[in-house]
DNA sequence: GGTATTCTACTACATCTGTAGAAGATGTCA
DNA sequence: TGACATCTTCTACAGATGTAGTAGAATACC
């Protein structure tokens, strides 16, 4: 399940909040776009069909909501950037992150204490 | 600069070794693609057109050869990645990445060391 | 020098993506 | 019950992408 940059738009206003309707989702989307509303639904359409949401009809408008959710879908876009972009691993594209973006304090405060969370979560789960 | 799927691939065998000629870079991509030597031809000229790779005459065989550097494209693919899928911050994908990925003992080490790393050179260029 | 090999440039074509109009179905309010 | 407003479905269409064939130019080998 790949989303195009255009589906990203719409699923991520949908995540947010749903059921929605193609009008719903309209008015929440950046106005900069400046889509015709046709387009959207066109998108839910492409979206509906290959399985992303699901679409269903109350009286004569639809309603929409996710089937994938976010965080699958954020999963499959890094699994297929770490395939394409750093020969599949995860390890080399936190590297790459770590290194490359400069952390501020509190961003690095908060990843540590992730990886220690983590780290306690996990030995807990062995006892 | 937008990199396809197919793309990355060709750029993934160049960036190994070059400059390479299109046989060259034909030998080293995974035998299983199966594609014609053409398909990598064609490849190789719209990286030439988006101004990713130089081609130059060598004779009658051309010559291809990065313009632009695997870290510049990685560091591409990651931030249009933050922008569709994490609003546009690295935080949130980072932290997703520790949350998501079980990390093993050693990539969770590598990573403290490589935040203390950058955090010792930080402190020293304030200096 | 002639023939086989290998390149290159050009063209092709199906599918996917981004974007949207047209026309018909349904709801709504006076 | 008619006149708008709004939804839906269909169709369209250009540009990007994946994949490759053809034909002619350059090279190589005998």
């Amino acid at each position: 399940m790949k989303l195009t940059d255009t589906e990203w738009q719409i699923m991520n206003v949908l995540w947010e909040r749903y059921p929605a309707t193609a009008r719903g989702i309209a008015e929440r989307l950046p106005k900069e776009n400046n889509w015709a509303y046709t387009t959207i639904k066109t998108l839910l359409t492409r979206l509906a069909e290959k399985g992303a949401v699901k679409e269903s009809k109350k009286g004569n408008t639809s309603l929409y909501e996710p089937i994938i959710s976010r965080h699958t879908a954020r999963r499959n876009a890094l699994k297929s950037l770490a395939n394409q972009a750093f020969d599949g691993a995860f390890g080399p594209l936190m590297h790459f992150l770590v290194e490359d973006q400069k952390l501020t304090e509190n961003q690095k405060q908060e990843l540590l204490t992730a990886i220690q969370e983590q780290d306690k979560r996990k030995k807990e789960s062995v006892k």
